[in-house]
DNA sequence: ATATAAAAATAAATCGATTAAGCTACATTG
DNA sequence: CAATGTAGCTTAATCGATTTATTTTTATAT
């Protein structure tokens, strides 16, 4: 009576011990050995009775047993868990990217532990380990420079690695981008059709492969029409008045330019503001054409023509690459390196000159 | 020889085995314990002799050992993560809270896991019960309705809960929010102080905390004045085509409107392409507030007037209650429930008509 | 009736930590 | 000198699963 008494006590004011495997053993008198098989759905395999499996099934289904997936882990050294790693989970095509993978990876029983790199390699490789010692099943990275030895090192430990946005040159990984080079050069081209002729690149600061094709195309593109290419590049900065006042600097100096790429939507919008700043006039003063596409672009006025990546099927074909090599652990599946295409969305902002 | 050749062979083909507790121990020629309680800073209160804390030190360092997190968790219950559910990360506002919530939990050895509820009360759920058995040590929730009993079970499990963006009245947790009722009322004063007439009223269909206030601020504002509310609630969708389709039904139908306030900024948003498509003037035509303030509206010709959340401050609240509350688990301290106030941004788009 | 095979279930090791409890050797004390 | 204390470590249990190896039971063939 008095032990009823005190397991009411309990019941009512203490955490409720959570099951576990051996009470499920204990409670069906079988031995958690069983549980497990029949757990694991391999029970034909380990020929366990008919009976016995719609019991143990039955019964751990009716109490909600849910196995604990930190010893599971530990026993079998799956995680079910994905580390992704952008550079910015606030940046909005990072983030959008974080939500369609976020989507995908939890309708495929994985979970997202993810972080932002801020394109720091000390702090990426940080990252790294503590992904590692987590033992995160696969890694999605949109990977800084001088991480090579790293990812190089989860490869010959059989860890699935997925790039996008850029890879590392060096390292021989899957990747899913875009096709950089040919999108700028398009979109100034786009520019020089329209009549200008005074055509800026104005980028961060960065020799990731991205960055590199973005500014090749637009110096491709020069070259092609012989004018001469103004570039600018703005060292990265958290604080964005850091940003803001070197481009701010330039454009004051460049009073001849006619139009503009923006590597980056960061840095289109960053330029936007300066020319409202200034009073410069799009497309009248100036063209502009960004990199990326979000509502800044499409609500300002005129709208703004971007360079739109197609983040949906981004997202899908890292998500789809990196659950290929989940379920094929070991056996090592041919790379795939996918390059899409971008969309050029012409819009207002640059077609003022002689449209 | 031969086991010469293997180990090397071992050493550069296959995947080096990690190192654990047990190797440190053995190479040292000491027990895992002494190991364990000199790497736990609990090596004084053992009584551990110093000679040996500095050689296990030393060598732990330098062969980079680190300890097995999962195990660790196992063991202990602990996991160092914590678990932050948002309504939908690619949403700019939770998206840079996020951000910020992320920094300062990696600086104090706290990992993120992070997912999107949708604000959908099932999804959530299974969420919940995701972190629990993951052994999330704490919870940072913008939370649906109809979570009371799962956040009700998390508390009386001891596990420390903090809500923010808005709470569950009918549950006694920590929350950090902003003064929403405030909010909206001084918005709609200020354009009834411009001198318009007909506000309306456009937001998310909901009726979860902030929401409400929101609206209630307004409607207090109008009675103030003696006008007439005009409210659209909008059922939110993940297609965006969904939400404009109503929205643009609306403002054709009240064409009496001369000013409104929009309830969140993916509503400003969508009510700022519309005016665009519908070639509605902002402010001749309308003037516009939204709630939440970002680059679309800074950017916006003429600029919109927000009502700015302190994004730093609700992140910085809400990491800094979770912290003390994980510090000082068992020992319940007082519920804390901050209320920030907001910054009404005021822009060109809010003061055409008789400003 | 006995040997053999197949079916059904289990015991015990294991993953890699933490930690309660225990042991040894030496110093101190009455 | 026996009893007690204590500094300094170690043994072994534990967290909750998975999995290898083994045992027990039943069926089949000789």
């Amino acid at each position: 009576m008095g032990y009823y008494i005190l397991y009411l006590i309990l019941v009512n004011f203490s955490r409720v011990k959570k099951l576990s495997i051996v009470d499920i053993a204990n409670e069906l008198k079988v031995s958690k050995t069983t549980v497990s098989f029949i757990l694991n759905g391999r029970a034909k395999e380990k020929r366990i009775g008919e009976d016995l499996v719609e019991r143990v099934t039955k019964y751990v289904e009716e109490v909600g047993y849910k196995p604990n997936s930190l010893a599971k882990s530990l026993r079998t050294g799956k995680s079910n868990t994905i580390g992704l790693m952008v550079e910015d989970i606030s940046n909005p095509f990072f983030a959008s990217i974080a939500r369609l993978i976020e989507d995908r990876a939890y309708k495929n029983g994985y979970k997202i532990l993810y972080c932002s790199t801020d394109n720091d390699t000390q702090k990426t490789k940080e990252l790294i380990n503590m992904f590692r010692d987590r033992h995160v099943d696969g890694y999605i990275i949109a990977p800084p420079e001088g991480i090579e030895d790293d990812v190089e090192q989860l490869l010959k430990d059989g860890l699935p690695v997925v790039m996008f946005d850029r890879h590392l040159p060096k390292v021989n990984t899957d990747y899913v981008e875009i096709d950089n080079l040919f999108s700028t050069y398009n979109a100034t081209r786009h520019l020089i059709q329209q009549g200008y002729k005074n055509i800026a690149f104005v980028t961060f600061a960065s020799t990731q492969t991205q960055m590199a094709a973005r500014m090749q195309g637009y110096k491709d593109a020069l070259k092609e029409s012989r004018f001469t290419p103004v570039i600018k590049e703005i060292v990265f900065n958290q604080d964005e008045e850091m940003i803001i006042k070197p481009m701010t600097a330039f454009f004051k100096k460049h009073k001849d330019l006619d139009a503009v790429v923006f590597g980056t939507n960061h840095v289109g919008t960053c330029g936007l503001k300066i020319f409202g700043t200034l009073g410069i006039k799009v497309p009248e003063d100036m063209a502009v054409i960004s990199f990326d596409d979000y509502d800044v672009f499409k609500l300002y006025s005129p709208p703004v023509t971007a360079i739109a990546q197609p983040v949906d099927e981004i997202a899908d074909n890292v998500i789809t690459v990196l659950l290929k090599k989940l379920n094929t652990k070991g056996v090592s599946t041919a790379s795939h390196s996918i390059i899409l295409k971008t969309n050029l969305q012409i819009r207002g902002s640059s077609s003022g000159l002689k449209g």
